[in-house]
DNA sequence: TAAGATTGATAGTTCAATCTTG
DNA sequence: CAAGATTGAACTATCAATCTTA
């Protein structure tokens, strides 16, 4: 049982402020989509299929978009299809598969929603960085990523 | 109606990117968490606690800590004193308020739970930073939060 | 057996409403 | 009236269990 290798005060100065930073990104993100009647959630998973090919993706190439599991996915999905936004239809190649079709009012509230949501993005955070600074975080996130054996796309 | 001032492909880069990071370091942070029989809103409530005098504060003062509003803080305590990890009583100074008290099995948990935390936050992210990547992120960081003007202490 | 997907139970988050005290 | 705190309802996230098909 090793001595805990405790973080000195810069390190710990910068993982709070990270810490903090994100929550703050977070806030601002959720309550401007709460006022185009979106969830964080059901935004995530918008844009994806927004972007599609026919605005329809398979389930499991959904969530391997956004890393979700399947699980988390498979709810989110049942509520979006509640609300109208997405409507699910069978896989024509493999029979396990399920196809997820954005709706036109899906459609619409993804688009009605994104002008906003740039704006905050913006906002809170890419209007803030230097170029250097944006450098360093895609390279930093990169190596996040890396040593979660993660990589985008 | 303005023309939505849309990501160019080095900012949408970055905000993917820090998104993309947010994700797998909250993963990562509760798998641990949740080993050591913890969440991650415990463990957010009971560092504070256990740093503060006679490990004791008023929860005025812990909501603003962790930046959290009143309500979320409240039903938080709530499952945590049902847990055994808080106790709750009168605030003798003044009659709205509520003192939190950490209880010896808290106090307990999040020592046990510390040292695995911080290895996962080196291992994820501190360990990850050289010092001016340090430097650099806690002054982003610091800049956001002032956009959404909150300063840390 | 493994992959794709769904479901139920449980925990955490948010908003609005309410209650008490300064 | 404002500040501190609690509660109920609705939503979201996670784990374990289950079901179907490759």
């Amino acid at each position: 049982v090793a001595e805990p290798n405790w973080l000195d005060d810069r390190e710990q100065r910068v993982w709070r402020s990270f810490y903090a930073m994100r929550r703050v990104l977070d806030r601002a993100i959720d309550r401007q989509l709460v006022e185009a009647g979106l969830s964080s959630a059901d935004y995530d998973l918008l844009v994806p299929l927004s972007e599609a090919p026919a605005h329809e993706l398979r389930a499991r190439d959904l969530g391997k978009r956004v890393g979700w599991d399947r699980s988390r996915l498979s709810h989110q999905l049942r509520r979006m299809e509640q609300r109208g936004q997405i409507r699910r239809h069978d896989c024509e190649d493999d029979a396990r598969g399920t196809m997820i079709a954005l709706t036109g009012e899906g459609l619409r509230a993804v688009k009605a929603a994104a002008p906003g949501h740039v704006d905050v993005v913006r906002r809170y955070f890419v209007d803030l960085l230097s170029p250097a600074e944006c450098e360093l975080l895609t390279a930093l996130a990169a190596k996040v990523l890396a040593a979660a054996d993660i990589t985008l796309d």
